[in-house]
DNA sequence: TAGATTGTTAATCGATTAACAATC
DNA sequence: TAGATTGTTAATCGATTAACAATC
């Protein structure tokens, strides 16, 4: 039995990345890939990638490189993409609708069990062929099939009130893309991105004339308790 | 005058936070603000707050906090919110289109002065007033307004080829939000923000029952020179 | 002066990376 | 055996945070 691995943040938000080239090697037939074509592919340092899959074990073989099959496969396992993650979106605008239709958040476990908005010319109907209901149903729907992951798609002004429905309904965690710092029990799981931030980053990368550190991550928000 | 301050990245990052709570306050009518209070409202640390707030001067009085209007001014300023920032959209899907009409976007120096298409059912309309072109048209329409920043929300497919043309166009920026890591020359800035990867990040912490560190960050990706 | 709050220091923690012994 | 590539070490760098002297 292997120890229990404590795999660091800034690893686990590369994994999916990982997870994806993967994915591609495999299906265009690759074997084994090694830790400096997958870096390459990813745009990182080879160390990195090395650091980042022993964390996972030790799967690779000196001299050839690891099984990308396999590799995949324990990729999947640790990033928890072999279960079945039930998500409910509130705020079918444009927004929503991208996500309940991007490939990437429908496909593996990310079934949408639910859509909801108030907007009556909305309400009623079918975003990949799921019926979009009133914010009304969300405690009797959600009832009925409980979402594991709450994703808030609405105006600022009121993700806190669905932040708070959503999680008296049951979920375990929230994603949320509303410009706004959300506050959720330290026992649900926050994560937020929020666009308007990504420009303003750029903005100041912009007007100060650095190059920037090679274009890495995302926003940063946290939860107040 | 000031010696020449690097400012730390995940300073950066947090400063749009800050900008937009200053933003509310000063609405509000509060004059002084204190890193206690602004700490709070982000979800963060107050230590942390002081530290990056003096990365960009001392502006604040001891005993009484900041003059919020003074040092929303200064962060403005400081991401560089007080310039203008010509922008291109390709691609106006439902994602393209959530960009373009986001508040955060267009408000401040946003401008968005061009969004392309290849869907003959989209270009043709106007989203905020804006035209939509067919790509065919990027270059035309960039040499006559060009943008600063482009942003590729396209599928996964084209979007090196998009950037290549952005890029070949002239931006001196490209956020990204298709599912790819993308190549640039070093001197352009890239930022990608890649959703699905949020929602894995999620699914590896629900499936280890890790309450997460707080719920901070997002997506990383690089660029290969 | 007394209370409040900043700005900075220093300790600590986490992430990155080059280097290289281990080994297929 | 020779070449290739992993897994790990150790040095380094960057970010966080508690603590507190400075000072309004």
């Amino acid at each position: 039995m292997p120890p229990a691995r404590r795999i660091p943040e800034a690893t686990v938000a590369r994994l999916p990345i990982y997870q994806r080239l993967l994915l591609e090697l495999v299906r265009s037939g690759a074997a084994t890939v090694s830790s400096e074509q997958l870096a390459t592919l990813a745009g990182v340092n080879a160390s990195k990638v090395r650091k980042d899959l022993s964390f996972l074990g030790s799967f690779g073989t000196r001299g050839s490189g690891y099984d990308a099959e396999f590799l995949l496969g324990q990729i999947d396992r640790e990033l928890g993409l072999d279960q079945d993650w039930p998500m409910a979106i509130v705020g079918i605008g444009n927004l929503g609708r991208a996500l309940a239709a991007a490939p990437g958040f429908s496909s593996r476990g990310f079934r949408i069990c639910g859509l909801f908005d108030v907007d009556p010319s909305v309400v009623g109907t079918r975003v990949r062929g799921v019926l979009v209901r009133h914010v009304d149903e969300l405690e009797r729907v959600m009832a009925e099939d409980p979402p594991a992951i709450g994703v808030v798609a609405t105006p600022a002004g009121v993700a806190q009130v669905v932040a708070d429905r959503l999680v008296a309904a049951g979920v375990k965690a929230l994603l949320n893309f509303a410009p706004r710092v959300l506050s959720v029990p330290e026992e649900v799981l926050l994560r937020s991105v929020d666009l308007s931030i990504e420009l303003q980053v750029i903005s100041f990368h912009l007007s100060h004339g650095t190059t920037a550190p090679a274009a890495v991550d995302g926003a940063a928000m946290a939860a107040v308790d």
